[in-house]
DNA sequence: CGCTTGATTCGC
DNA sequence: CGAATCAAGCGA
């Protein structure tokens, strides 16, 4: 399986690309070890004129440094000092766009998620919110950066079909510091009962294709 | 410098 | 509901 081309991360609307992200899989190799989750809840961080965003009015530090490179890369950073949190850069260099992950349904390599996360995976919050999927996934602060072409941390497409109308859209969790920023349609997420499909249709796969 | 506040989670 | 835990961000 191959991972997405660059091309679908340099598009111009980084809602389009949240909404498109909704059913692809993350994977990781790490030490050996790979795990993956399907995507089931994005947020779009749409720039310079976003008050929600790390990146509003331009502002650029060391720790957003990432959302300044061009798309395809991971942006990952320290959140409330304990929480590490994904977002895949999006457009062109200097333009700060991302999109975080918010949660993935789990799918391969279930027991080492299992392990880092230290649940059952069938615990309600094993890997919905966005700290708890990477620290499922082993994601920390040395992917910061990294291309998602790259073995170790990648997205690539499933085949998992999501239509249109299985998405729901809503505003931004968390985000109250935002003014009227904070009201913008910028989550999306799949409906309750589309994951239920989901979740049904991978109890009959090979966990190990 | 020192103080406040997060793109959160978990346990009580 | 509050603790955990740290680096931006901001004002002095």
């Amino acid at each position: 399986m191959t991972p997405l081309p660059i091309s679908f991360y340099l598009r111009d609307d980084v809602l389009l690309i949240a909404k498109e992200l909704i059913g692809k899989v993350i994977e990781t190799n790490i030490n050996g070890q790979r795990t993956s989750g399907i995507i089931i809840e994005t947020e779009a961080y749409a720039g310079i004129d976003d008050k929600a965003s790390h990146a509003y009015g331009g502002r650029r530090t060391k720790r957003n440094e990432a959302m300044f490179g061009t798309g395809g890369n991971a942006y990952v950073y320290l959140c409330y000092g304990l929480h590490h949190l994904f977002n895949v850069v999006t457009n062109k260099n200097d333009v700060p766009h991302a999109v975080l992950i918010r949660g993935v349904l789990p799918f391969q390599g279930i027991a080492t998620m299992e392990n880092r996360r230290r649940l059952k995976a069938t615990h309600p919050r094993f890997s919905t919110g966005p700290g708890t999927l990477t620290q499922a996934l082993g994601i920390g602060m040395q992917h910061n950066m990294i291309g998602l072409q790259c073995n170790e941390l990648t997205i690539r497409d499933g085949n998992f079909i999501i239509a249109e109308d299985e998405i729901k859209t809503t505003p931004r969790i968390g985000v109250d510091y935002a003014g009227e920023d904070a009201l913008l349609p910028y989550r999306f997420l799949l409906h309750g009962s589309s994951l239920d499909r989901l979740r049904g249709a991978l109890s009959g796969l090979d966990e190990n294709r």
